[in-house]
RNA sequence: CGAGGUGUAGCUCAGUUUGGUAGAGUGCUUGGUUUGGGACCAAGAUGCCGCAGGUUCGAGUCCUGUCACCUCGACCA
């Protein structure tokens, strides 16, 4: 049997139609579901079982670096979110109002977070006089309210959870270094934990978030070559501090303005993790996020030994993997099915024969291959081979983003990557908008980053032919 | 917000052309036999045919309106 075999029938294939392939995986594994709410989901206990373990890993990161979470108001006030002019600007269009308590209307309506700068800035207001409050760093995990006309689950809901930090600090630098660090933290955390290569950068000026000065950003590529900006990281200057009048006495005695930054990663992710992992069975979840790292599988469990054997084997792991037996009355075959359906990186069948020579037998999720493993070592082998899932998993996503990264040197080549193949192009650029603009009217890509890693492939704009300022990476994007 | 498509059992869909008893597969329940890649037999339960009007003796089917969802664009984390 070949690993290319399809098992399963109730899933579009990924070849066929990418876009339904998706939205069968997000339904059969059980992710999410829709709601009676217009554009909004619910996230289901397997799919909000990935987001926790998400929020574990990064919360405790945030703490080690000095971060405290804090819970702020859903609601913005009108006069609060206009007050910064580029930042009311880029979310205005997409705000759901409240407007009335009961048949009372509002004296000021309020809005529903789409992002919460805002209402951090006038707290940070009232809380800071002296350089001794600062730096403040801050971290809130909530859900925020987009209005978007055109929705999909995971990467484009109306509403959608995230965590936002908010930090402010005496000195641009220290803000810049916060800003760099934080989006550090989310490359490793993609790189290491989710298993999934992503490309650090800096946005353009068309790009980056409303009010900042500065958007940082982490960008991957998808199966179907698409690209997904995965976490942002944005540095704002005294921009925010300024016009909410955030102020301190300094050092020298003087009245400063503190320099601020915020960095989000949103439940986005967890659509990232499909389309980069997924095959045609189903997930595949990096074992550092998976809700069940190993599925025990009894073999013929009506039978003497068996059933007691696979729970004394779960006994034995359950403190040290998230490890699940399937007892139910389906057939292996389709338990097998099931659980490569919903990513289980690793299963675990134990039958009679197994028993009787102290083995079980251990199948990856990636690769399908089984091998028989002694019942002895079985911790450790457990260990290897889900590290075995995670570095495999990483190395086929990181060759798809070398094998679908090309290289244009000239208008023709931007044009004939951007329309004949998927995937990220990596061309020079002279830094002005007039040729971002007309670069994504003609072709559809958009520039993705000004990455950090810098390569110089020519003098020259791909698009103008004037001096280029520096390489950027151009695709088509969620 | 533009273009296209779909709403019938939990799910996937047939039935709409030509109006006349509400269907299939799968899933679900119960019992039994099975069990190393989605097992088999038997017996069951399940419907405001998206919603609101209209035409008609009679509407899942025809007409008008409306809502929701999906796909592709534009916008976004």
């Amino acid at each position: 049997m070949g690993k290319q075999e399809k098992f399963v029938e109730e899933i579009t294939s990924m070849n066929e139609d990418f876009a339904k392939w998706y939205t069968d995986i997000v339904k059969k594994a059980e992710l999410m579901d829709y709601s009676s709410v217009k554009g909004c989901m619910i996230i289901r206990p397997y799919g909000y079982a990935i987001w926790e373990n998400i929020q574990r890993i990064l919360d405790q990161k945030f703490k080690e670096l000095g971060h405290e979470n804090i819970a702020l108001p859903l609601f913005i006030p009108e006069n609060l979110l206009q007050k910064e002019k580029d930042h009311v600007d880029g979310f205005a269009p997409e705000v759901a109002w409240v407007t009335h308590c009961g048949d009372e209307k509002l004296q000021e309506r309020l809005c529903v977070r789409p992002t919460s700068e805002t209402l951090f800035c006038d707290h940070f207001a009232n809380i800071v006089q002296s350089w001794r409050d600062l730096p403040k760093l801050y971290n809130q995990w909530c859900s925020v309210v987009r209005w978007e006309k055109t929705t999909r689950p995971f990467l484009r809901s109306v509403e959608f959870y995230w965590q936002e930090g908010h930090t402010i600090h005496e000195t641009p630098n220290e803000a810049q270094q916060e800003t760099e660090q934080m989006l550090n933290l989310y490359a490793d955390f993609f790189e290491n934990y989710l298993a999934i290569p992503v490309i650090k950068g800096k946005k353009t000026e068309k790009e980056k978030f409303s009010g900042a000065k500065e958007t940082l950003t982490v960008e991957a590529l998808m199966y179907d070559g698409k690209a997904l900006q995965s976490a942002t990281s944005h540095y704002f200057g005294d921009n925010f501090s300024k016009v909410f009048n955030i102020k301190f006495q300094d050092r020298n005695n003087q009245i400063s303005y503190p320099y601020g930054t915020s960095w989000g990663l949103s439940t986005r992710v967890i659509g990232g993790i499909i389309m980069v992992h997924g095959d045609d069975s189903g997930l595949i979840l990096p074992p550092s996020v998976a809700p069940i790292q190993v599925i025990i599988i009894p073999i013929a469990a009506h039978k003497d030994g068996v059933l007691s054997k696979a729970r004394e084997i779960l006994e034995k792991l359950k403190g040290k993997f998230r490890i699940q037996i399937d007892n139910s009355d389906q057939s292996p075959g389709w338990k097998f099915s099931q659980y490569e359906m919903k990513g289980v990186p690793l299963r675990l069948e134990i039958g009679p024969r197994d028993i009787e020579n102290n083995q079980c037998v251990l199948v990856r999720r990636n690769s399908r291959e089984k091998a028989s493993t002694s019942l002895t070592n079985l911790e450790q082998a457990i260990e290897e081979n889900l590290e075995i899932v995670r570095s495999d998993i990483y190395k086929t996503a990181k060759n798809r983003l070398t094998k679908m990264t090309y290289t244009a040197q000239n208008k023709e080549e931007l044009i004939k990557f951007s329309t004949k193949n998927q995937g990220l192009i990596k061309a020079m650029w002279c830094g002005d908008l007039a040729c971002e603009d007309a670069i994504k009217e003609e072709t559809g890509a958009s520039f993705r980053c000004i990455p950090f890693e810098q390569e110089h492939l020519s003098d020259k704009c791909v698009y103008c032919g004037k001096n280029a300022k520096h390489m950027a990476i151009l695709g088509k994007a969620y």
